[in-house]
DNA sequence: GCTTGATCGATACAGTGTATCGATGTTGGC
DNA sequence: GCCAACATCGATACACTGTATCGATCAAGC
């Protein structure tokens, strides 16, 4: 065959250069598109044209790579505001944001040390902005209102992933649960949740969380107004 | 080979009856003396002189065991007091004390519907505890208080694994983290965080649980005030 | 006593994370 | 300019996972 005869070179003709950057992102794009455990190597690999081991060169371990894609979504949380409390507010309120958009955070969120440049980055911004609070006080009110987020956003992505399991709207699962629940509360065994259910307030998601952020921040605030009167 | 010369049965002549009980037991005790990843079902079945699929009779799928792990761990939790506030103080300390037995159970409280017999069982005997408070505060404030539990038990948890992976103690740990940490804070892209960390107040784990569901429970007492003055 | 039916668990499958190590490409020496 | 030594990289392999399948096994009914 003639050199200057020669075929094209293939559609692909050198593997797009990989990065942990490039990485993360399609293991993010799995995870968002589906569930954590739908990350594993291999579709991450492939879905960059790549073997599974290829990626070693780049993340230690499966772990590190949830670390990554974590800090990843650290850097999406940018909270903002004027005063202390607006600060913590915005806190919450992008930290849940970030993980309605990306459920599978639910499952990682305070489940491993939080050390990346953007958790760091987002704690020194909210350390920066109390700054007018005195010490004492901030650092635990950032803790709380850290762990109640966790909690609160977890919570929220179980039922989430509970209703949608079932049908589609809180009816469908009101209809499949129902039965068990009906079965159980029938006993007689539990009664002021019974009664709690049938005669409390019915919040919905938005309004149970704004409600204990209001508790927590309300209890700030009146140790703030303790020490400076 | 004469008939009565036939050997004696084997040690184990019948396998022991096998019951979600038990399984549930053994699956226990395997995440308790080493991690939720060290139960694996041929592992469970094995600790039961058991094939993997004889557990397919008892239950349906894992993630059904760890539901059961999960409240078999909730009939541990038995929170008592007098008064609303001491009601939920004890419902967080003991959900504490019980992810400190099982450190697995940070893994999985709440990530998942809990609807068991003992979770419920808990959540009715709190609600029957705080009958006193009227039902719109009784119940965000008892769903503020679990939410805040899992995400304190999460951090700690997550934190003393990471003390345990460097060495044993918290020395260790720093020695470990202490030049990354330090080679990050040197570079000055933290200096709120920075300072926070030198002349913030050096909370232990028990003084920062207290202070962060003080700070709850003034809120949800400044409420509970409003209401009924 | 034989057939039929149900039950149970050994085998098999598709998938996982990652250790190993031979093929490959690159560089240094002459 | 050529070859050898070295480093790098990724295909193969391994041990393990949850669970579907379905043939062997045992009990019931006539």
């Amino acid at each position: 065959m003639l050199v200057w005869e020669r075929p094209e070179p293939p559609d692909r003709p050198v593997p797009a250069p990989l990065s942990r950057e490039r990485i993360v992102r399609a293991a993010i794009r799995l995870a968002d598109a589906d569930t954590l455990e739908a990350v594993s190597l291999r579709k991450v690999a492939a879905a960059l044209d790549a073997g599974p081991m290829r990626l070693y060169g780049y993340i230690a371990t499966k772990d590190e790579l949830f670390d990554l894609m974590v800090d990843a979504v650290h850097a999406e949380i940018r909270p903002s505001g004027d005063g202390w409390r607006q600060v913590l507010i915005s806190l919450a309120d992008t930290t849940r944001q970030a993980a309605h958009r990306h459920e599978w955070f639910a499952d990682l969120i305070g489940g491993r040390p939080q050390l990346g440049p953007h958790a760091l980055a987002r704690m020194d911004a909210v350390t920066a902005a109390l700054g007018g609070v005195d010490l004492g006080t901030a650092v635990p009110a950032i803790a709380a209102v850290d762990a109640y987020v966790v909690g609160v956003v977890r919570r929220e992505i179980t039922e989430r992933r509970a209703e949608r399991a079932t049908g589609m709207d809180k009816r469908q699962w009101q209809l499949t649960y129902g039965p068990y629940l009906q079965r159980t509360f029938a006993t007689g065994r539990y009664p002021a949740l019974a009664t709690a259910v049938r005669d409390g307030p019915h919040l919905d998601a938005d309004q149970t969380f704004q409600a204990g952020l209001d508790f927590l921040l309300d209890g700030i605030e009146a140790r703030i107004a303790r020490l400076s009167p």
